[in-house]
DNA sequence: CGCGAGCTTGATGCCGATCAATGCATGTGG
DNA sequence: CCACATGCATTGATCGGCATCAAGCTCGCG
């Protein structure tokens, strides 16, 4: 009876919350073993998306939303007369999609800045489920609670800083939420571009980039295009905070 | 048998999302009779709040959400070297307090500019309920979505706009919000100061000020202190978009 | 009436945008 | 393997928009 046999060897990796490494930072925060298995369920695909491809655009109807598993987003929204802004940078265990549920429809277009891997959560069985797992649908609200503080603190760089605290801050926050993730403290490869950066920090390219060399010089920084090494972070928070005003 | 009467004279105006005429814009939207009345069960007191006296402080411990009743609600955040912005106005149907779901804290101040009121929607009976009631999951859940996406719009306006175009998207925004509500699209009266539109526009009061002037010069508005009309919003629809750049 | 909070307006200066040229790394085709 | 193209980053010179500083104005209120 081999049609008994389900094609295991197929997926040798199943497509698993429950034995995700990234639980601890993604959905599956604070739930048991038992409702994660009601989750691994739900998320069943997983879909790649190439260096600069999009997973998805403004105007596309929303269906779903996605985890990152591997690789490092941005999401950018744009004007009719052709503004552009970049709202976000996402890397690993992080959640994109959650502006189209307002509307059904995307907002802003996700990015892929390197080679990635997305989990597909279709939504309307997260709501389904979440109505049935109260864990999850508390970490659900937190997830969205907390991108509407991390836009304020957006807003309050992008009103009140000047250009130095603006990157001092952005690095700061880049490194930090890396090393959640095990990666150094101190060194970071950037996935974006000056232009990306800056688009993000309310800045032109040549500034972001002549603030790197500012930063290099006074020793708080080494800068080799992408490259970066944090010397000094102190000094960097501290000119987050107003030093030098 | 008197003690077996309620004392109905005590409260003449029951407090009911049910009978509120601000359930086409608040959380009832999308609910059937039925449903609002178990929401009617949840909703239960309101509170007052004077003019320039605070609704909740950053910090805060989190319990309850707030409906906007009556009145009008400035919310801004402050880092710890005393930097200020504001991130939002609230008027009537509007929901205040989402921010503090995330780690049970507030994480903004709310400060009435208004002598308001707003209804009390205790979260934790809210999830409860939204477990149960898919219709009122799904609007909260679009609720919390739209304010994402209004932050993004922030943003945009906050990284690329200049202090007219701001102005300009501001007082649209303003008028189209009042509008909704049923008041005149052409005039309008603010609730906050110069100060205030400056922090929320990334702007100095001053150059909030002058640009009103402008706009006053070129026959898009009538300025009177507070009191705006406005003569041409294709005008100034036309500002927001980059006429002139 | 006089005080104070908030608003307006002017003069000046600075930060970051803009314009422009060069440098550097990667990739491609001859 | 080199010549060249391309995309991104750096750096310099100049300009302009908004901040800053400062003074006077308006209106509501004790």
């Amino acid at each position: 009876m081999n049609a008994a046999h389900p094609p295991l060897k197929l997926e040798p990796f199943k497509i698993a919350c429950s034995s995700c490494n990234l639980r601890e930072l993604c959905l599956p925060v604070g739930m048991s073993n038992e409702q994660l298995l009601k989750l691994d369920s739900l998320v069943t695909t997983r879909r790649t998306v190439a260096r600069s491809d999009t997973l998805f655009r403004s105007g596309d109807h929303f269906q779903s939303l996605y985890a990152v598993r591997t690789g490092f987003f941005k999401t950018c929204v744009s004007s009719e007369d052709g503004r552009d802004q970049v709202t976000g940078f996402q890397m690993a265990g992080e959640l994109l999609g959650l502006d189209g549920i307002g509307t059904d429809a995307h907002t802003c277009d996700a990015v892929a800045l390197e080679d990635s891997q997305v989990c597909v959560i279709p939504y309307h069985q997260l709501e389904d489920l979440s109505r049935e797992v109260s864990d999850l649908q508390r970490q659900f609200h937190r997830i969205m609670s907390r991108e509407i503080v991390r836009d304020h603190g957006v807003m309050l760089l992008l009103g009140s800083m000047r250009a130095e605290e603006r990157l001092a801050a952005f690095l700061l926050n880049l490194t930090q939420r890396l090393q959640h993730r095990g990666f150094s403290a101190s060194e970071l490869i950037l996935r974006m571009t000056r232009e990306e950066i800056g688009s993000y920090l309310g800045l032109k390219l040549e500034t972001v980039s002549r603030t790197f060399s500012k930063f290099q010089d006074e020793g708080l920084l080494e800068v080799k295009q992408r490259q970066i090494r944090i010397l000094d972070s102190e000094g960097l928070q501290k000119i987050v905070n107003g030093a030098g005003v």
